[in-house]
RNA sequence: GGACAGGUGGCUGAGUGGUCAAAAGCAGCAGACUGUAAAUCUGCCGGCCCAUGUGGCCUACGGAGGUUCGAAUCCUCCCCUGUCCA
């Protein structure tokens, strides 16, 4: 590939790159001295749980390491103790040993489904953080003004509106930024809600006599509503672990603008080949659903497999276009000798979350019921929560409710 | 250290003695319509119990006490946040 070729790739979907001359004299170099770059970005340590929102990076590092490069995978055990300043939070109490040990391993077997662990190096931050003297603090706080750490939005919004902004939150961008010193980095990649702080690491290598890093912004992945970023504690998430026919599910509940930003930052097509598929659409001759389809399979394939993929696909046509019932679903097994009321029942087979929800629901008409011949499913609907539930009549019977299904078998 | 303003359900935010499990919006859940899309419309949206009713009980408006037949609302102390002054 030539540089401008590498540059091109590493362009697609990224948000911006700054700044783009460097980072072309650093690949040059790198391709005349062999030196690969060094290349970073860094996770938190409490959540090592991966979605599809944090892959959009992975996938980017990743193309790094295609390229021939360095990927340093920074686990910040140490940034964790302060929190990526957001408002209201509040210092962590430092993580045991163990824990992050132990996280760190549930991301390296995640994270290695996309990235290269040949061209990674797993680093924590409290490796020369608890190294630093008090003396190497103030030297470090006293490369950067108050006014410029002022210049992020989320402080000068805060200290306009008149909320709260402790001290140590300031030092968040700061830890972040010495980490590409310790580090020598050339190139830091992060969402672009991390503008900030990747821009102070260029502002403070110099400080320290490097190079300034190149800052590569990637686009913040929306969740499946399509409006707020992807993020487990809002629940509108994919995760990377989850069995692929759920993936498939959660994909194909996207709206189909979101699919065509999901090509873009979660597969490799082009953004040219997105572009005619966009057409095809548009002019009729592909139907959306069948562009969903194959944006869900390029997904689950990419962390289950093809064969997976294939049968995640056959699954939801099964169940949605064929009315049967999925190869697998939930699954309880219950002691049951009596007969027992139908809300009673459902709330403590845990479909809902309290007694009176079920109550609701059902009065709602929100309950089905299947039971007898499960191979072509016959939904029943029910509507009284009073009324007797018999296991004796219904050893094996399957719940729906909106999309959720939860088969249970009674034993007396 | 002083003065002032504020702290309400997942979020925003109304409510200043009973009619308040707390307006409204957002989010969420479910139904109709569909392509498990979008948009739209409808219902629900603290818990438990009885069985279905403008039903009973419990918990909840930063925390702890108090006044009152009755408190998110009044009083006292405390905690937290911000602004101004020092």
């Amino acid at each position: 590939m030539t540089i401008e070729d590498q540059i091109a790739y590493l362009a697609q979907g990224a948000e911006e790159i700054i700044r783009l001359e460097e980072l072309r004299a650093k690949l040059e170099r790198a391709a005349k001295t062999g030196r690969p770059l060094r290349v970073k970005a860094g996770f938190d340590p409490t959540a090592p749980d991966l979605h599809l929102g944090h892959t959009v990076l992975l996938r980017k590092l990743r193309h790094f390491q295609q390229l021939g490069h360095t990927v340093i995978f920074l686990i910040g055990d140490f940034t964790g103790l302060i929190g990526d300043p957001s408002g209201r939070n509040i210092t962590r109490p430092p993580m045991t040993r163990e824990e992050i040990a132990a996280n760190a391993e549930t991301y390296k077997k995640q994270v290695f489904k996309i990235l290269d662990p040949e061209k990674t190096v797993v680093e924590f931050n409290s490796r020369w953080f608890n190294a630093l003297t008090s003396q190497d603090w103030i030297r470090l706080c006293s490369r950067y003004t108050v006014a410029r750490m002022l210049e992020r939005d989320d402080f000068s919004k805060r200290l306009k509106e008149q909320r709260p902004i402790a001290i140590h939150e300031l030092l968040y961008p700061l830890v972040q930024a010495y980490d590409s010193v310790a580090l020598e980095c050339d190139v830091e990649l992060g969402g672009t809600d991390q503008k900030f702080n990747l821009l102070v690491g260029r502002a403070i290598q110099p400080e320290y006599g490097q190079e300034p890093q190149i800052v590569l912004t990637m686009p913040i992945l929306e969740g499946l509503d399509g409006v707020q970023k992807m993020s487990k504690s809002l629940g509108n998430y994919v995760g990377i672990n989850e069995p692929p026919a759920e993936m498939f599910g959660k994909i194909m509940s996207i709206s189909d603008d979101l699919m065509w930003r999901y090509y873009l930052l979660l597969t490799d097509l082009t953004a040219a080949q997105i572009e005619a598929m966009k057409q095809d659409v548009a002019a009729g001759s592909q139907h959306p659903l069948e562009a969903k389809k194959s944006l869900a399979r390029r997904i689950v394939r990419d962390f289950h497999g093809e064969a997976a993929a294939r049968q995640a696909q056959a699954d939801f046509e099964a169940q949605f276009h064929d009315q049967k019932l999925p190869s697998e679903l939930p699954h309880r097994r219950c002691r049951l000798g009596a007969p027992q009321k139908l809300s009673r029942l459902l709330a403590d087979l845990q479909l809902f979350a309290s007694h009176a929800e079920a109550q609701r629901k059902i009065k709602e008409g929100a309950v089905y019921m299947a039971s007898g011949d499960l191979s072509l499913p016959r939904w029943q609907k029910l509507t009284d929560p009073t009324w007797e539930f018999d296991p004796a009549q219904h050893p094996v019977a399957v719940f729906k409710v909106g999309r959720r299904l939860l088969k249970a078998t009674f034993e007396g």
